[in-house]
DNA sequence: TGTACATCAGTGAACGCGCGTTCACTGATGTAC
DNA sequence: TGTACATCAGTGAACGCGCGTTCACTGATGTAC
């Protein structure tokens, strides 16, 4: 058997990270198989021999951020994941999720932002995945939010609301001051929801 | 001069309802200019009649639920925009933009949600008609809320973000059940930061 | 150790198709006389 | 009131292009002897 089995799994994987990067910047349709494969150094027929259809290929460049340190490349400082203090954790995850360089980031944003209109107008195997990366954020929440009126579950989900709805409005709005407004009251919002200090809350970014 | 200014006017609106209905329904990029015409029972080449590219129609069609009873199709009963009691309004729209009714409805959904990827990766035309939408619906509910630890613009902030946050991953998600309980979470979590009595909150519907 | 071979990842031309946009035209209509 | 005319909304063929997918092939590679 020629080429290893690790071989082709690398060029895969090679293809999805094209894919994802590419689909994240322009959107799924107005990307083209021919400049995926280009990007990833190979030439349009061999896809057929890694993915059955484009849509399957989007299906994992969902997926693929579970792959990546997250918010590698949100925040002012990556967030650490092996942070033992689970409220802690979650009240940095949002911080970063809500964070300036998260909004101007569109390369690596995050899939529950960049695929939401894919997802729901898309096949099954998309939703599917775009499910698993929001089961993984919330999960990632829960157990860091206080229960009260609500339970830890409710919180995390209001808070999940919170950031990707304070996200996808403020990329999809003209003006910037108010991309901006959106964004931080969503902050502020979310660390309230899920019982957080609200760490320097209110404060503004400076225009850019 | 042929044709009266009322009729070309007719017929331009004629156009746009045909765009927005296809265009919440399949995805801006989905839908061609042939459907579009042949929906509003004209043919291809009288479109650039009345618009100059595919993306102005676009822009109009985010705007022209505007123009639409807001939430006709989408609670159990219609809202009552005549309402005098603005914080009863307010509430009463939150309960109809977080109705199992407006996530079925796809035709007539309101554009926040369906046009957020197009208004993300779309040109400024398309970003200003979004943003028009967004400023609409934040000023219907900003007279409502109550303020405390932030303000009534503030709360009405938060509010909008997981109204639409919570419609864009409910719509997104695979499983029913999931989606139903993000909806219904993201509403009551709503309810609560607006300062509204959570009229039979915690209520889920039954599933379908 | 060296060689012949089978495998299959990768190539690139080709297929069939539909798209956004343009353009020469046609014919329904309001207006001038 | 009736008719000739100018306008321009609407038509449908055509243009140029890029897309997703298929397919016959090639050549780099691991394995058997």
């Amino acid at each position: 058997m020629p080429y290893t089995a690790e071989h082709k799994a690398r060029t895969r994987e090679r293809i999805v990270q094209s894919a994802r990067r590419l689909f994240n910047t322009r959107g799924f349709s107005a990307v083209s198989i021919d400049e995926i494969m280009a990007e990833a150094g190979l030439t349009r027929g061999g896809f057929y021999n890694h993915f059955r259809t484009k849509e399957d290929l989007l299906a994992e460049a969902v997926t693929e951020i579970l792959r990546l340190h997250p918010g590698k490349d949100w925040g002012d400082e990556p967030v650490d994941m092996a942070e033992p203090d689970k409220r802690k954790l979650a009240s940095c995850i949002v911080n970063a999720y809500l964070s300036k360089a998260h909004l101007m980031e569109t390369e690596n944003a995050c899939s529950l932002v960049a695929y939401v209109s894919d997802a729901a107008l898309g096949g099954n195997v998309v939703k599917r995945a775009y499910q698993q990366v929001f089961e993984h954020m919330l999960g990632c929440l829960q157990q860091g939010t206080v229960s009260g009126v609500a339970s830890q579950r409710e919180n995390a989900l209001a808070v999940v609301a919170l950031c990707v709805g304070g996200m996808v409005l403020a990329r999809a709005v003209a003006d910037e001051t108010l991309a901006d407004e959106i964004r931080e009251t969503a902050k502020s919002a979310a660390l309230r929801a899920g019982g957080w200090p609200a760490t320097r809350s209110g404060e503004m970014v400076a225009a850019e």
